[in-house]
DNA sequence: ATACATATTTAGGCTTGTCTAAAAATATAT
DNA sequence: ATATATTTTTAGACAAGCCTAAATATGTAT
C-alpha cells in the first residue's frame, strides 16, 4: 500500500501533467503541495523506484500507468466524497475540499463503490470536475478559460480551476454558480479584465486573475 | 492536534480503563495496539508530558480528563462512522470495524455533527455499544457477561465484547444477533460451556469464549 | 562564449513512531 | 528471605517525511 503521502504527491503530479503536458517540474510539485524543492527530490526518488514514475535527474518527471491509475482513484475518492459532503450533510462548496483531502485517503475497496452507489453515480463532483467510474473512465468536456473566449461568445460555467474558500466564497457573493450562462460583452487589455454580462442579466466586471481560473464550455444555444 | 497514533493509544487506555478499573499496565496497552511494550513507553512518556494521562514508571497508566475527552470523541467518531457504514451503505458488521478504525481519524468539527444528524442521532452503533452525544454524554445500559448468568434466567443480547471478523460471522452463522432472547438451561462446569435456548426456539451450546464475549441485559418480560 | 540567475539536487539533521536487546524493577514461589 | 520469573524501561537503531544550507546543473542575456 501507499502512504497517504505518496498519494498526495501522485495526485499532484497527475493534475500538473494535465496542464503541461511535458514533463513536470520540482518546483511545480513544491508550489503545489506546499512544500520544499528538495523534498520534492527525495520523493520523487522513491516514487521512481517504486514504479509509479520516469524520474531523471533534472528533466521533471512523468507519470506511469502504475502512478496514473493511483492518482485517479484518489481523485475518485476525493470527488466522490465531496459530493456526498454537499448532497447529504449540507456542507458548501468552499468547505467541502479540505475534509475531502482526509477522506479520499480511506482504503477498503468496498467502500468507494458502496458510495458511488449510495450517491447515484455522480458523473461531476460539486466543483464541475468529472468524477472517474469504477475502471477509471471519465470524459473530459471540452473546456477553455473564460479569459479565452472573444468579445461577443457565449459560454456557460462548468468548473473553477481553484479551489481556495476565499475564491469560492467570491463567486458566490457575486452568484456565479456553475451552470450560470455567461456573455463576453467586453475585454479590457491594459488590466486583462472582462466584462460579462451573466444569465442575460446583471453586467459584471471580473479580473484577470479570475478569468483565468474559471473553465467554461461554449453554449450550443447561441440563439 | 493530535496524531492519529495518538488517538488510537488514548482510545485504547480509555477501553482498557473501563475493563480493569485500576490503572492500565503497559503490557495490555501493547496487546490491545498490537505493539511492543517498549514502543507503549515511548508514546505513555509523550501522553503524559502533553497532558493527556498520568503516568508513573512501573505504576500504569490512568486518562487525564483531557485524555478522557479526546478518547470519547475518537469513540464517537468511529460508532457513527460504523452505523453509516452498514444503515447507508450495506456494509455487515463484521466489516465495519477496520473501516470505522481509519474514518475515526477524520478532523472536521462540522463533519460529525452533520453526519450525526444525517443517521438521526443514533444512541447504539451495529455492535451494541453506546454512542457519545456532542457534549460527550452516553448512558450504559446495565450490562452483564452471557457466563454470569444462572441457569433459568433469561436475557437479551445488546452487545459484543470482542470485534473480530470470525467472532462476529460465528454469530450470524447461528443465528444469535442484537436484540435476540435467550435463556440460559444448562451450565457446564467442566468446560465452562453453557446450554441456551434463542428466542424461544432452538437450543445451542456456546463454548466459555463465546460467553465471555457477550453483553447481555436481563429480560424485563420474564413471564 | 561568458557571466549571471534560476532550478535542482545533495548533504546533513530533525521528529514521529517503530523495533530489538539489554538493564532494571516488580512479582511470585519456595 | 532469596531465587526466579515476569514486566517495564532504557539504549541504540531505523524508515518516512520534512527542513536548511551548500553544491551543481541548466537557462538567459549580452
Ligand atoms: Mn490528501
Ligand atoms: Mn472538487
Ligand atoms: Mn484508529
Ligand atoms: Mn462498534
Amino acid at each position: 500500500m501507499n502512504s497517504s503521502t505518496e498519494e498526495d504527491y501522485l495526485k499532484a503530479i497527475y493534475m500538473l501533467s494535465a496542464q503541461h503536458s511535458s514533463g513536470v517540474s520540482t518546483s511545480a510539485i513544491a508550489e503545489r503541495m506546499e512544500t520544499k524543492a528538495s523534498s520534492v527530490t527525495d520523493m520523487l526518488k522513491k516514487l521512481s523506484e517504486k514504479g509509479f514514475i520516469n524520474y531523471v535527474k533534472y528533466q521533471g518527471v512523468t507519470l506511469q500507468q502504475k502512478g496514473s491509475d493511483v492518482a485517479i482513484k484518489v481523485i475518485r475518492k476525493h470527488r466522490l466524497w465531496e459530493v456526498f459532503l454537499c448532497t447529504k450533510l449540507n456542507f458548501t462548496w468552499d468547505e467541502i475540499h479540505e475534509v475531502a483531502e482526509q477522506l479520499e485517503h480511506i482504503t477498503s475497496v468496498k467502500l468507494v463503490d458502496s458510495l458511488d452507489q449510495f450517491l447515484g453515480y455522480p458523473k461531476v463532483d460539486p466543483h464541475g470536475d468529472p468524477i472517474p467510474d469504477k475502471n477509471g473512465n471519465f470524459h473530459k468536456i471540452k473546456e477553455v478559460a473564460l479569459r479565452d473566449l472573444k468579445v461577443g461568445e457565449k459560454a456557460v460555467l462548468i468548473g473553477v480551476r481553484e479551489d481556495s474558500r476565499e475564491f469560492l466564497k467570491y463567486l458566490e457573493s457575486i452568484k456565479l454558480l456553475l451552470g450560470s450562462k455567461m456573455e463576453v460583452l467586453n475585454k479590457f487589455e491594459f488590466d486583462e479584465s472582462v466584462l460579462i454580462k451573466v444569465n442575460g442579466g446583471n453586467e459584471i466586471m471580473l479580473s484577470s486573475l479570475v478569468c483565468k481560473n474559471l473553465s467554461v464550455t461554449y453554449d450550443k444555444n447561441k440563439k
